[in-house]
DNA sequence: TTAAAAACCGACCATCAATCGGTATTTGTA
DNA sequence: TACAAATACCGATTGATGGTCGGTTTTTAA
C-alpha cells in the first residue's frame, strides 16, 4: 500500500534448491560429457537455444556456487564437471521434496517409496525386487547402479 | 543495457510446480485436518507466524487455482480441502523432479527408485520388500506410469 | 433491506533465473 | 617483460512468482 514502510521480513534460512531450465540442461549435459569449459558448453547449446557465451558462463558460475559443478582452472579456462553423481543428486532432490510433506518423526525415504509405489505394475515390481536383492549383497557402503 | 528493446522471449509452456513456504504449510495442514475455511486456517497459523486473514485467503485461492485444493461454498464461506491425497501428490512431485534428469526413453519411476535406494539400510530394505509384497496382492490391474 | 462477512482485485515487495554489456584479470607468447 | 587475446567477473535489467495486505465488490443471513 501507500505505507509499506512497516513491512516485516521473516528470517529465512531454508535452502531453496530450485533450478532454472538452463541450469537443468547444463547439469544434464555434464552427466553425459564429464568435463567441458564454458566455450564447449556454449558450442553445444548455441544452435539449439541461442543466447550468448556470457549467459552460459553466468549459469556455470551459478551452478558452481550451488555446489552442483566443480571447476579447475586449466590453461586459461575453468574446466567444469558435475560435482555429484546423477543418482545421488536426484536422491537428494527427492528427499528434500518429500521432507517438506513428511511428519517430523516419519522416515522420509520410506515415505517417498510408499508414495511412489502406488502406481507400479508387475514388471516394475519385479525390477524393484531385483534392485533390493542387489542392495542386499552390497555392503552398507554399497555403490549401487 | 540501454537498449533492451530487442530482448527476446522464448515461449515456455512447461508447468512449473514450485510451492512457496506458506503454500506448503497450508497443504500439510489440510492433509491433517481434511476441511476448513479461510478463517479456520488463519486461526491455526495466526500465532505461529502472524500475517493477516487476507494473506491466507490469497494463498488458499492460489492453491485452489493450482488444483491442489478443492472448495465448496457452504454458508458464506468456501470450505477447502486437499484435492489430492498426500502420497499421490508426493509421487507426482517426485516423478516431475526425476523426469527433469532422466533420458527420454528411461523409466522415470524406476530411475527414482534406483536413485533413492542407494542409501538404504537393512531395515529399510525389509520394509520395502513388505511394501512390494503388499502391492502384489492389492494390484489386480497393472496401471503403469 | 441491510449490515456483516467473505471473496475478489490490484498493487507492491522480495527473490531468483536468465540475459548480456562492459570491465578487470589472466595467460600465452613475442 | 610487455601486450593482446581469451576468459572471468561485475552489475544491471527483465520476467515470473510467492507473500503481503488495503480497499472494494459481492454474497449471505437476519
Amino acid at each position: 500500500m501507500l505505507l509499506s514502510l512497516l513491512r516485516f521480513k521473516v528470517a529465512r534460512e531454508g535452502e531453496r534448491m530450485n533450478l532454472g531450465e538452463l541450469e537443468k540442461l547444463i547439469l544434464n549435459y555434464f552427466w553425459q560429457t564429464t568435463v567441458a569449459d564454458a566455450k564447449q558448453v556454449y558450442a553445444h547449446f548455441e544452435q539449439s537455444r541461442g543466447g550468448t557465451l556470457n549467459t552460459i558462463q553466468s549459469t556455470l558460475d551459478r551452478l558452481y556456487k550451488k555446489d552442483l559443478l566443480s571447476r579447475e582452472k586449466i590453461g586459461h579456462a575453468f574446466q567444469y564437471r558435475a560435482a555429484k553423481q546423477r543418482k545421488d543428486f536426484i536422491a537428494g532432490l527427492i528427499k528434500d521434496t518429500t521432507n517438506d510433506f513428511t511428519k517430523p518423526n516419519e522416515d522420509t525415504i520410506m515415505a517417498a517409496f510408499v508414495s511412489l509405489s502406488s502406481g507400479l505394475n508387475d514388471e516394475q515390481l519385479d525390477q524393484l525386487e531385483q534392485l533390493i536383492k542387489k542392495h542386499r549383497l552390497t555392503t552398507p557402503t554399497g555403490e549401487g547402479t
